[in-house]
DNA sequence: GAAACCATTTGCCATTTGGCAAAAAACGAT
DNA sequence: ATCGTTTTTTGCCAAATGGCAAATGGTTTC
């Protein structure tokens, strides 16, 4: 919890009585290895901020693959690109790769907060845009490399996922096969 | 202009009093082909909106090869990712592909009207949020496809560009080199 | 029309990646 | 420790892509 107002603190001021209200409407949930917490279809009714696990989000392409679109570590917010909208169905998966911690917040208490922390939603603004310019930055770069450039950069990037997350998500993500991805491994050792 | 003042209706409502404030405000200008719309490093004082021609966005990577980013078409907010922000200084070019014609705002202008329309954050979110969501979308299909893949779904998303983009660039743009592009493009035929 | 310039295609060969199946290694539960 | 399951690595060969340079095609300029 305290992890959560702080990362929200990075990006605005908040007084005691604000991060009071914030954590009365908070509700600290698990989530187990392999369970979703969003499936394509079904709406989404409540925003969290992942404090503990991996959550991995992916959809599949035209000829029925799986396609990893990107990893969630701790310390981020998940929610829909419009947060507003009252329903929101998601067009891909989300699913814990571990035993996963969460601080939920129902839509309505949301919208409460947004309507009465003056600021919020400048704050949750910010944080939807540094989101999204990561994604694109990450994902654009893919584009232009080839795969052993992809692992390292990825390593880099995500040094907390190389080991805790299947090599399978980690070729899907980078856009190559499995085996491409064990060759490219050990030409790197 | 009016193509802006549709595309803005799109995404909330304006009286006539808030559209003639806009209209007050804004600058049509035209950027010649090869021209720099923004360059990496030097401050972006503007805002603008793209109302014919095309803009494309690159950088360079760490081999100096310069990677496309995207293309920007006709009927295409070209903002930074924190409108807000006094100051800011992209690290990519954008680069004029074709004459362009332009509805420009100054950074101040663009601010009074933040301050005077209510409703006006909330348009410019949504329109930020829309293209963000798009290009990570587009890019991150990118990833998992090979080239054949890659072009056939540059051109069913970019028709409008085919025909008017050089072929390095949307190469640089698909993350393959422009021979195995046109290779690619004589095995389609 | 010729020259100069730029965009696109092609040839040749090396390198990378994919596809598929089997082997090896790692992990868990009993 | 052993069995069963899952994950990761390999081998083999086909297909795709890269790198480089030359050839072709198209356009502009004088």
């Amino acid at each position: 919890m305290e992890e959560f107002i702080n990362y929200l603190l990075q990006f605005g001021n908040l007084n005691q009585q604000q991060i009071g209200l914030i954590k009365s409407k908070a509700t600290e949930i698990e989530l187990h290895k392999d369970k979703y917490y969003w499936e394509a279809g079904k709406t989404v009714k409540q925003i969290g901020f992942l404090t503990d696990g991996v959550i991995r989000v992916f959809y599949y392409n035209n000829k029925g693959e799986e396609i990893t679109r990107y990893f969630i570590d701790e310390n981020h917010l998940i929610l829909s690109g419009n947060t507003v909208a009252e329903v929101f169905t998601p067009s891909e998966y989300l699913s814990a790769l571990t035993d996963c911690k969460l601080v939920v917040f129902s839509k309505q208490d949301w919208k409460d907060l947004s309507e009465t922390i003056i600021g919020w939603d400048s704050i949750v603004q910010k944080i939807i845009t540094k989101h999204h310019s990561e994604k694109i930055t990450r994902r654009s770069e893919l584009v232009s490399q080839d795969g052993t450039e992809r692992y390292l950069d990825f390593m880099q990037k995500f040094p907390t996922l190389v080991n805790r997350v299947p090599l399978a998500y980690i070729a899907s993500y980078l856009g190559i096969t499995q085996s491409s991805l064990s060759r490219i491994r050990k030409n790197i050792r």
